[in-house]
DNA sequence: TTCTAGTATATTGTACGCAATTAATTAGGT
DNA sequence: ACCTAATTAATTGCGTACAATATACTAGAA
């Protein structure tokens, strides 16, 4: 006899706690990084690149896990708008490096410091923030792991 | 005297683990749900149905957190593929009932039976899945409730 | 009833996100 | 040197997300 179908229902899914947070940071690094006119994938690339540039487009997607087909477009608007710049590797002309610009050297203090007081505004301290954050890797690690094509289907193709 | 800058590290950000694990859970989902040819939204699209339906696309939207700009191209496209009915009601005729299909009724035992498998790949249980779901839970209202245009931007502008 | 404010959905425009493909370049073996 | 395999970006196609706007419809006041 089979086992009886476990229900599944949306407000108890961890993905779903997952995406629904995520969409709400978006919306509120939206609101934060107005001033500067930056998206959120746009401001942890700047993030990655203030710990190290220049660094190659696939460098740079290895650090914030996006690919070339997200990167090569988001890059060309940040380097029209002036934070990075884009440069063919002359020893190995299938790489670009991507570098920092001035405009992003020179506004990094003031981004820090604005959202650093956008982030107070979470009201969490730091020990709650922390075992957030570790609690959300670890969970990320699992679902990395796990691979569901090692599930075969065994119900009727729709 | 001005306080000192406080740096920030992308892998010390808790949105940037919210992020990741999102994406992660996104290529998860779409291994999963790839016998089913649906998509992470179109999937808990159907979850709030089965809980309740038919609902208007603003019920559907409040339970789902998607707007009517999403919630149109996705339901048009389920509807395309025999996931969901679409009709005007007829007392008010601006809105739209979005109802199951008989496909997406009889599905239900053989999705919830297939995720049910893979999520087991997690490795978690459940109380550590439930902690994880409820901290995460608890962050996303902080963001929620946290607006950063109350916060005036102090410094040079871009 | 007619005008107006409000409501519900659809549309438009911009920006991701990623799988799959293409193009250019490099490196390695003969 | 020459051919092939591997590597790196860029491109294409599709599906979200969402702000802003447009459109259609309803309800309420005068």
């Amino acid at each position: 006899m089979a086992t009886p179908t476990k229900n599944i229902l949306l407000d108890d899914q961890l993905c779903f706690a997952l995406y629904t947070a995520n969409k709400r940071f978006n919306h509120f690094y939206a609101e934060a990084l107005a001033p500067f006119k930056l998206t959120y994938p746009q401001y942890i690339t700047l993030l990655a690149l203030w710990e190290n540039s220049p660094m190659t487009v696939r460098e740079l997607g290895s650090h914030v896990n996006l690919d070339s087909g997200t990167l090569t477009p988001l890059l060309k608007r940040m380097q029209t708008q002036g934070w990075v710049e884009r440069n063919r590797d002359e020893t190995d002309e299938r790489q670009v490096n991507i570098s920092l610009s001035q405009k992003a050297i020179d506004a990094k203090t003031d981004i820090f410091n604005h959202v650093n007081s956008c982030m107070e505004l979470l009201g969490m301290d730091q020990k709650t923030y922390d075992n957030a954050r570790d609690t959300v890797n670890f969970a990320s690690e699992r679902i990395k792991n796990a691979d569901p094509k090692k599930i075969d289907y065994t119900g009727t193709e729709v």
